[in-house]
DNA sequence: TTATTACCCTATCGATTTAATAGAGTAAGC
DNA sequence: GCTTACTCTATTAAATCGATAGGGTAATAA
């Protein structure tokens, strides 16, 4: 299941890749529009600065705006800002690989060998989009 | 991620296919070889079989097998039982459909936009395995 | 310089889900 | 009729999620 934590984050992205020039945009503003609760959304959108998606300006006329051109962000990078791994299963993790303990042999695991096909075309999906592609 | 239950469903099942013929294995015997909780493991494998996966048969030389051959049995079947829907988005299941509350608009929901294209994916490698490909 | 604006951070909370455990009940077979 | 092994209910601890509250701090305009 997908975070909402993701979910608005992805909104927001969007929102932001709307916009015409690369103004600042108030933290209400997005809340507002996108429906969001605003307090929430700070969390967020502070985690996607602090990773160099976005950037910040303080004062009055401040708000957050994005760094790079919507096409030149991958949905890859986003995804895995916002929810962590990409993979099912940690053991098929390219990012955040982690062994299974109860698992003594992955290659001969059947759960390893679908969720490595998942995460395979899960994989392709994101790095086919960029944030320009979620712009209606 | 996927949940325990949905990965010990899989092994179990994995466990099952494997076996020569269609004999009745017991729970403790699964649950030893796949490291797996045995109590945990009952609760999961009942599931199975009341949604006409598994069958069982009680008393001595009784236990739990697979009812078809196990090249007839569609991931997609398995994965909606053990792990529930497969989009990771209400607004975007196929057999759990819910509509956002937040999202006034589906068909400009960038959410939406994305969700359906990793479930499309996701669907096809599970429609493209069956259990007998699990199998190692 | 000062007031305002808006970002920044910490802490907390209830609700929900997950994984696991315990214990008693019931049906089938030898 | 007694054992075996499935069946069911209830409980639990831990973790996570979504949301809220409240204050702190930095930058900007006037």
């Amino acid at each position: 299941m997908l975070s909402k934590k993701t979910k608005y984050g992805l909104k927001a992205l969007t929102f932001l890749a709307a916009q015409k020039g690369r103004t600042p945009v108030q933290i209400s503003e997005i809340a507002k529009h996108e429906n969001i609760s605003q307090k929430f959304l700070e969390s967020i959108l502070l985690t996607l600065r602090k990773t160099g998606i976005l950037g910040s300006k303080k004062g009055k006329g401040g708000g957050y705006y994005l760094i790079k051109d919507p096409k030149d962000i991958p949905m890859t990078t986003v995804m895995r800002v916002l929810e962590g791994p990409i993979a099912m299963v940690p053991c098929v993790s390219l990012n955040f690989y982690e062994k299974c303990e109860d698992c003594p042999d992955e290659a001969s695991c059947s759960v390893h060998k679908l969720m490595l096909q998942v995460r395979d075309s899960t994989l392709e999906v994101f790095r086919n989009n960029t944030l320009a592609d979620l712009v209606p």
